[in-house]
DNA sequence: TCTGGGGTCCTAGGACCC
DNA sequence: TCTGGGGTCCTAGGACCC
């Protein structure tokens, strides 16, 4: 439990982090407008370089709106290797803090430096952030934005105020007066739909939100989120940080270049999401009970269909099963535009799917033939460029021009620029799409010690 | 503007049990 | 024969987060 009479509670979040990560690694997008995120016709921006933020673009955009906005950004897929690799190093730096660690994402996690700092007050904490910051920088080439507080709540709030590059310190005696004038929007958990249910209850600020009552809360928002707000508000939030959450669900979804309509079609999609979602589950040494099939119609109305079974599962082929009959029971005909898996009521690995695992490696499908992957014939997810797959972003090599990154593709050609973290900009060629000389290729490293 | 993919948590109703 | 209250599990939907 944290003290509420000390900033012990640290939230961490690195700034821009897929845009800033690929400014790193790609010296001619530094200072420019970036957007990572979906780069086919229904693509939305994962996240925007503060250049391009001036042109209005953010988070959760469809890119198609992004790319009006700003068409001269640099539109890439992203490159989730490099990005988990920065993100364990950063996560590393944190326990050196503390032991207690709670990531959020890649890029965001809480620390309690009670944990592992019997005496704080507010200078020691701004001198442990601060070599933090410094420590991230040198190890990373990226900056961290800190907030610090007496809780969770304050110390996430803290992080945010003055993004990017910076660190906030929020004295317990001054919380208060600093969250008071804020808007209740301010309060992670608060969205759209909450938020305008409050204002328009006349509870625009969290001042006002302290000062209401708690039963008309309760039956706006219902018992836990009212009753939670309420405390939040009054500067109570007594959620201590924890280490190591075990994970719930694990799903794989799919949103399509264009809606499908075809059972079959879907059929096979629905394999080779169920598929992955059993390698996941191997991976991490956990099964599950219940069975969930996720459907986005062509009006995106959601349904959701699962199924629990009376023994944890691992095995891709159950998966497929239940999932396959799930879906059996969703009319389909006016189209499909999202289709996703899930398993959820988690458990450790059990000896039953040891064996179920064997029977699936002996007997891969029902009708015996071997699974083998084949391309779909039907419309490709995220449009063009579908053939070999040039993604904009994607590291490559070349045999003569060396490491490079692919800046887009289409019409039979690809354009790279060939440069990394510690050149100069880089010149750009474009080749045949199928030029044998070129190659995908892990991520460059970058290195602290280089200039 | 036209809405990703990975998650978490909460609510409500019905079945079932004691 | 009719009627309890509480607890747990399951399913479906929805808000929200990064």
């Amino acid at each position: 439990m944290t003290d509420p009479s000390v900033p012990g509670v640290v939230h961490l979040d690195l700034d821009a982090f897929f845009a800033a990560v690929e400014q790193r690694d790609k010296p001619s997008l530094r200072g420019k407008p970036v957007v990572v995120g979906g780069t086919g016709g229904r693509g939305v921006v994962s996240t925007a370089s503060y250049e391009a933020r001036a042109f209005g673009i953010g988070s959760a955009m469809p890119t198609a709106r992004a790319r009006r906005l700003c068409p001269n950004a640099a539109y890439l897929g992203g490159r989730f290797e490099a990005y988990r690799e920065v993100s364990r190093q950063v996560m590393e730096l944190a326990h050196e803090l503390s032991p207690l660690v709670e990531p959020l994402s890649l890029d965001e996690a809480f620390v309690d430096l009670s944990a592992a700092h019997p005496d704080l007050d507010v200078a020691a904490v701004t001198a442990i952030a601060e070599d933090f910051r410094a420590a991230v920088r040198a190890r990373t080439g990226l900056t961290v934005s800190v907030g610090a507080g007496a809780s969770k709540l304050v110390a996430k709030i803290a992080s945010d105020l003055r993004k990017p590059d910076a660190l906030v310190v929020v004295p317990p005696a001054e919380q208060e007066d600093l969250l008071a004038p804020m808007s209740v929007r301010t309060i992670p958990g608060v969205g759209a739909v909450t938020g305008d249910r409050l204002v328009r209850a006349g509870l625009k600020t969290i001042g006002a939100l302290a000062a209401a009552d708690e039963g008309e809360l309760v039956r706006m928002l219902g018992k836990a989120h009212g009753t939670a707000l309420l405390a939040f508000a009054r500067g109570i939030d007594p959620r201590p940080v924890v280490a190591e959450r075990e994970a719930k669900s694990v799903s794989a979804e799919e949103t399509f270049a264009v809606d499908l309509t075809d059972r079959r079609d879907l059929a096979e999609r629905l394999r080779r999401m169920a598929d992955r979602v059993a390698a996941r589950l191997a991976a991490a040494g956990l099964s599950g009970r219940t069975v969930t099939v996720k459907v986005r119609r062509y009006d995106f109305s959601t349904l959701n269909r699962s199924r629990t079974l009376a023994h944890a599962t691992s095995s891709a082929r159950e998966i497929v099963q239940n999932a396959t009959e799930l879906l059996d029971t969703v009319d389909v005909a006016d189209g499909v535009r999202l289709l996703g898996v899930g398993v959820s009521g988690l458990s450790e690995f059990s000896q039953a799917d040891l064996l179920a695992d064997l029977e699936d490696a002996v007997e891969p499908e029902a009708d015996g033939a071997p699974a083998e992957e084949e391309p779909l014939e039907s419309p490709q997810p995220y449009g063009p460029p579908a053939a070999p797959g040039w993604r904009p972003g994607q590291d490559v090599r070349h045999e003569e021009f060396g490491p490079g990154w692919v800046q887009g593709s289409g019409a039979g050609r690809v354009t790279v620029r060939f440069e990394g973290p510690h050149t100069p900009v880089g010149r750009i060629r474009t080749f045949r799409d199928d030029d044998s000389a070129l190659a995908p290729a892990d991520p460059p490293v970058f290195d602290p010690e280089h200039p």
